[in-house]
DNA sequence: TATGAATGAGTCTTCATTCAT
DNA sequence: TATGAATGAAGACTCATTCAT
């Protein structure tokens, strides 16, 4: 039942080929057409292969997205890495900034496949896995909190605060990407990275 | 299939009754067991109505969810509606606040059903409905931005800042309700309000 | 997934009928083209009506095949009870000729299902089914052993006797329907209540 | 259809080992997991084959499960022959004794597969080839009670009578293997032996 | 108006069999 | 010869929708 992991990685060329062939087939239907008519059918005939191919690489549908959703979280986590190595020296300006260009850059990975995924995979597990990330960022962040509490102004409930920043940030990041990908640019970053700085910062250092 | 508007409103009593007893069992159905098994046939029985009931008032399943979401939305107007009536006049660190509350107040009007339908309904039609409540509050944000340009610090982009007041306290306010119902007080109420506040005031009425 | 008994016994008139189209077309189909080609579908169209139906009436392929089974059972009870009615009077050698007849007779009740259902439908659970009735004559076998023993040589092991008893009568039964349907008449009850007898008589009442 | 005989018979070590390993992984799986999870994939692969190699052996599934009972079959024949060896001379007590003996160690040869086999397989050709073995017994003993017609009572039916001997015995041998393993010992033999002999003797010899 | 039996296209999934390597 | 990736027909089952009563 909750067997829903990938049935192998496949190595060879022709079998890495035909998983690959599966998930993009996967992601193109899911843009295109919608959750609703990505049936495991459907999707292995765009694929290219049969149906029983499918099964061979995913032992049901549910493992198929999932799979999906990881390789997606996967790259999103990778785009953020990317972004943030090495800023742990960086004034707190720019740091900030620094995340919410990574967070904003995560989502733009493939936006198209992230609105489906939220917008209809009617599965928690789903929406969990992408939710991964999250657990991540807040880890990072409260870290940073901690570290550089000379630097911002007192916090007296850093929990609350940690998930004030989070998902500020991500609910704006979100938003962006979905209704208003016109203001995905400089001036957003600036402004959110304004938010957040307002936020935390002592007021003599506005 | 954009056929999605009940059929009628009905005005009659027996005909209300059912057409309630109706919106009220999808409701249900949707809660305990999820958008997988809330099958029209379900949704009557649970109903105690019989199918043939069920589209005598809804055309398709479809307009059966839009009307629940409609219904959904129009009771989270109501609540927010109330909360702000008169505080036009109000100083603007009250304003802030009845806002962040009224917008938390909404979220909560059925949690549970706003779960589920954020999580599991496929549909970007339904989706959507329930965001037209953000555009009301963008139109009421942004003429107060206007209004009260000599209380707060100057925008050079009021569009821009709109949107981010807005999905600033719409996420929060989301991620809220479905990952942290335990922080639903008045500790979070200040805390973003706080984060508003600072983002708009000028750097003296901090 | 053991739901399996039948959805409802209908009672309307069109119900009815179409439960017994089922029923009847499952026994055709299972006769005619074997357990193999029974598919849910083909039975549907055999007996007039959608899969949909079929579903209405049964959860699934296990419960309509365990209806058919139920119903003939019933029908081979029916059958042995009709011809054993009040023979517990009779001189032993009647009764005896009796058992095997009504056994013989209960084979008979539509043979043809009966040798499908033992030589190819797949279930323990099914075959369980038909062993029922069995175990109804073991309990009144034994009973009349007991009752008996001043007609019968003695009997040191009345478990194993029974056993040998039932088997032997089942046994021949059942071979003779399914593999000499020409046996099927007086001479094999003779031949078989003779074996029975000089099984259980003393010698001096052979 | 009908091409259900084994590819070859090979006859080099290595293919011979090949072709045992499908054949005991045939066994294993069917005892250990049942008749619908025997594909033929998962054969080959508890066998430590690939289904190519499978297939280059047997035609077909019905010619693997074939080859299967064919060799159980000639197993039983086996043990019946080595039990039954040099016995013609006994006398009918004896004779009696030993093919009961030898019959009931016949169904001991792989007692679970022999279960599976009987109460999973959806083939009538299959049963039949299980069937094979009482053809021979027939003729055996239909051979043995003419020529023993002095030791007898006088038989006016010798067909029927055979027909009753042979499954009385099958029948109830089969039954005590797959209902009540625990009788099978000497007491069985015993009283099966006195079922036959009260059948077959004359009345002053008993 | 209400009922609920009936429909059947469409879903996920399995598995015997083939064939390029 | 052996391999195992690929095939696709077929099966059990669901569910939005219709329509005779």
């Amino acid at each position: 039942m909750s067997t829903a992991r990938a049935r192998r990685r496949p190595v060879q060329d022709r079998s890495k080929a035909t998983y690959d062939a599966i998930l993009e087939a996967t992601t193109r239907v899911l843009k295109e057409e919608g959750y609703d008519k990505a049936s495991t059918n459907r999707i292995a005939r765009v694929a290219g292969v049969s149906v029983g191919s499918l099964y061979q690489y995913f032992p049901n549908k549910q493992a198929l997205i999932m799979a999906l959703l990881e390789r997606h979280a996967e790259r999103q986590a990778m785009t953020v890495a990317t972004l943030l190595a090495g800023m742990h020296d960086a004034p707190i300006e720019e740091l900030v900034r620094g995340v919410v260009k990574a967070l904003l850059a995560a989502h733009q990975v493939d936006p198209e496949l992230h609105r489906v995924v939220m917008e209809q995979i009617p599965s928690i597990e789903a929406v969990r896995e992408i939710r991964k990330m999250e657990a991540l960022l807040t880890a990072l962040i409260r870290t940073e909190i901690d570290k550089r509490s000379d630097e911002i102004r007192p916090i007296h409930n850093p929990e609350v605060v940690t998930f004030v920043l989070i998902h500020t940030v991500e609910g704006l990041t979100h938003a962006a990407v979905l209704e208003r990908p016109d203001l995905l640019d400089e001036r957003l970053v600036d402004e959110v990275a304004t938010l957040v700085l307002r936020y935390i910062l002592p007021a003599d250092r506005l």
